[in-house]
DNA sequence: GCGGCAAGGTGACTTTGTCACGGACGCCAG
DNA sequence: CTGGCGTCCGTGACAAAGTCACCTTGCCGC
């Protein structure tokens, strides 16, 4: 990446987070020299337990799937950081300092911001529209956190599988995703998708092959999704 | 409360939770004006949904429950905001801004400090301690949220029943709690509840009687807890 | 074609949640 | 004291979800 790549990809970023009314000249110029530009590709563990960052991470595209295993080796979506959408901080922060069990994931290649915690710092203390930025991350993800522990604890899973369908899926009809990814989503077993999805092809809603799901009746499960 | 009462107060609490280096004493004073000290008695709703509230609470004294309660009407707690612990802030704002259904309920009588928005901002601008504060407040809530989905997802009941008798009896070895209660607690149904302490009690660990249980056996349940 | 591996299917069982009761206890009015 | 009434708790039958063990099927490289 060239000296002036670089700096074009500064100016897109701190506009984008910080807003240009309240971020001085001086600290702009000191943030370009002292931030970096990383990109991580699909697959790879951004954060995670045993990894300790001292840089934070703001999206620019991309999206990062964060999840948490239990000590029984059972894993659960916590939410996605999907880069474009208003919230595009990776709570690599919060999450890290905790040694608790949550990582972050790279879902596609990811393009990001790497700050480190030093001048994170001091962004928060000098501009106000970036403070408001952090704590609407924030407030974002603990509603995230409160939608899934109520799916969890009183959600059905057939309405919460066919709502993951429906979303993974977005507006294609058809999905490249096998059941054990699908349990993982939702904090459950295998065999329990594996029945689900079973059920629902003979309801005629989707067609199953292998690693592929094919939606024939949107309707039927976006119905089953508030049944619920 | 006298003038100087409140006085008093407040050198108390901007010392706890700013720091005393770091608020200047332009600031200080303009808190004095624009904070009040308030009272709730044990109970009453602290926050809601479908109650706005513009100021944050910081805790002096007393306990709150947090809870969420999903459409079907049943209840899990989320955290208790302790005074005396190192976090005391409520979440009320972050949760009383999405209009969903979480909500604080006074457990003890609680003396709180009221900061309104306004000043909460000011003070988050300028003073590092405070700001400190703030983001360890968050992150102690997120990391409470991660072990509930925790619990939720992949424990056991026997184990978390356990461990809330151990948690709620503190030192004392009789509790005054119904069994609908830590159904409440636990996000689970009365009737589980009812079983397992039936359980409990069978093998000698704690003995029942209306509204109430005698913890028999500290040792045995402690095992139960993490033998899950 | 074939070996190996990941994906998916299935049955038996346990645990947890749901529903519909009914009985027990405390408390207060008559 | 007695008859109602509301809260608390017990229980059985069932449904939903998770666990365990084992099997089949499709796929890919060789």
């Amino acid at each position: 990446m060239t000296r002036q790549d670089r700096h074009i990809e500064v100016e897109d970023w701190t506009e984008r987070f910080a807003g240009p009314r309240s971020l001085p000249r001086a600290l702009r110029d000191e943030l370009v020299a002292r931030s970096r530009i990383i990109k991580v590709a699909a697959g790879k563990q951004i954060f995670g337990p045993g990894q300790a960052t001292d840089s934070l991470l703001f999206l620019l595209e991309g999206t990062v799937r964060v999840s948490q295993t239990s000590e029984s080796g059972r894993e659960i979506v916590l939410y996605r950081a999907v880069a474009g959408q208003s919230c595009v901080m990776t709570t690599a922060c919060v999450l890290a300092e905790d040694a608790q069990a949550a990582e972050g994931v790279a879902e596609t290649d990811v393009r990001a911001v790497a700050l480190p915690k030093s001048v994170f710092d001091e962004m928060v203390s000098l501009s106000p529209d970036f403070r408001d930025f952090v704590m609407s991350a924030y407030r974002r993800r603990i509603h995230d956190l409160l939608r899934v522990i109520d799916d969890v604890a009183f959600g059905r899973i057939d309405g919460r599988l066919a709502n993951r369908l429906l979303e993974l899926a977005g507006t294609a009809d058809s999905l490249s995703v096998t059941h054990q990814q699908l349990a993982t989503e939702l904090g459950t077993a295998r065999e329990v998708i594996s029945r689900q999805l079973h059920e629902f092809q003979r309801r005629g809603w989707i067609v199953q092959s292998r690693g592929k799901i094919d939606i024939e009746d949107r309707d039927a499960l976006a119905h089953v999704v508030d049944s619920v």
